[in-house]
DNA sequence: TGTACATCAGTGAACGCGCGTTCACTGATGTAC
DNA sequence: TGTACATCAGTGAACGCGCGTTCACTGATGTAC
């Protein structure tokens, strides 16, 4: 796992920079084969090195698995924080929400398969260790977020709340206590929703299974982001 | 690929239960180590046969995983469609509605590989023939039916209607070309947007990444499919 | 009902390929005095 | 500033493995007369 801070000497500059080129190389593989498929041979193949020069990088194919893996939750949750960051009316909580989901959708397009890799099949026998959990949360937080903003601003919901279970209450507490938001139920709940939707819609888009129903992706998005927009009390 | 129709002599009866031996093999290696890897040596490995054996029943690799394909598409499609026949009283669209979601999940929650191999990322340097299609679109249309069927009864829905952009009524036309239901442009786009918030929660939850965020998993379906009844407006 | 021929399931060996990982090595780069 | 030693990147061979697919073959099952 390469973490080093300040590159001193020439070695630590050539040591980072090849890091990144073993891990370019992996992406570009990823979007060929699929991350089952990602080969350490292949990789060193591509960088014109043996492959077990490889393994002074990366302890294991597992491990590089990783990286990618972290480096494109954090590539999207950058890309999402920017946009919503982007706005300068922080008030305007309805464009902050418009800006934050295209971006996730925009990042998805543009790279659909580590798309795929975060929020397609887990990879058989690969357990993603306890690094990537920071770096998957910053998304969900973003728009958490805009949701709790609309509750602490005292706006109001538009359409009628329905009663939350208890059951459900209490099932939302996991959110609650991972995160310092305030909000109230009906609000997280749809926040939730929205969540749900937004993936839904992108996966169900991204893996061919709108294809031939709905004619424009764009379109259709953008129509589902308004509405979920106007679901959460957005002004 | 199996399709002969009335098995006649003893050796027609023997390739059937092979050829769903395999299948089943074939399945229960899926389940372990994913569409990816799925082997034809491993499959007859495990059926006590030679390799080469295998090809008598289906022609390659990827044939095998197109029929694995098309049979969990149409198990699970005849689920939904069983769950939503098995309410009586055929006006009680809301029952229809969680009968059928609920056996989404419920199959979903039962053979989690293939649900992933279905809705989860493509596998990479296979591509579906056409064959699939007819069996995949089982699911979308036993919801669509039921949101049809409110609008045919005149119901009425209880959260006020949303303008449908143009570009997004021409992007529904597809669905529109594909199926003979009569139905508004507002209770079709609703419809869209449950069956998107269904799969996303399903790929979410099944992904893991719902992980210490929702601490009830049923309980929040529940929920969602509640609210997503109430939107369609079915009583 | 019996025989001759055709069909087809399953065998076993082979082709050519790629994989992850280990290990002893060489030579260049970095460090301490 | 120069030297001696330690660190580490990259090499090349090897281990042991699995894969999809082809092919000539054998023996059993099915069919037509």
């Amino acid at each position: 796992m390469p973490a080093q801070s300040a590159p001193r000497t020439a070695r630590d500059v050539a040591r980072l920079e090849l890091t990144r080129a073993i891990m370019d190389s992996a992406r570009r593989q990823l979007a060929e084969v699929g991350p089952a498929a990602l080969s350490v041979r292949a990789v060193a193949r591509d960088l014109g090195m043996v492959s077990s020069a490889v393994y002074r990088y990366f302890p294991s194919r597992d491990a590089l698995l990783t990286a990618l893996l972290v480096r494109a939750y954090d590539d999207l949750g950058e890309a999402v924080e920017r946009a919503d960051a982007g706005v300068r009316d922080r008030a305007d909580l309805r464009a902050r929400w418009r800006r934050a989901c295209h971006a996730i959708r925009g990042w998805a397009l543009g790279q659909p398969h580590e798309y795929a890799l975060l929020y397609g099949s887990p990879v058989p026998g690969y357990a993603a260790p306890d690094d990537t959990v920071a770096a998957a949360a910053r998304v969900p937080l973003v728009l958490l977020a805009l949701a709790a903003e609309a509750h602490e601003r005292g706006l109001t919901l538009t359409t009628a709340p329905m009663p939350v279970p208890r059951k459900e209450h209490r099932a939302l507490r996991g959110i609650r206590e991972l995160t310092e938001f305030t909000i109230d139920d009906e609000r997280l709940v749809r926040c939730l929703m929205a969540w749900e939707n937004v993936f839904g819609h992108l996966s169900l888009e991204l893996f061919g299974h709108m294809y031939r129903g709905v004619l424009d992706y764009d379109a259709h998005f953008e129509h589902v982001v308004d509405r979920l927009g106007n679901d959460l009390g957005l002004p």
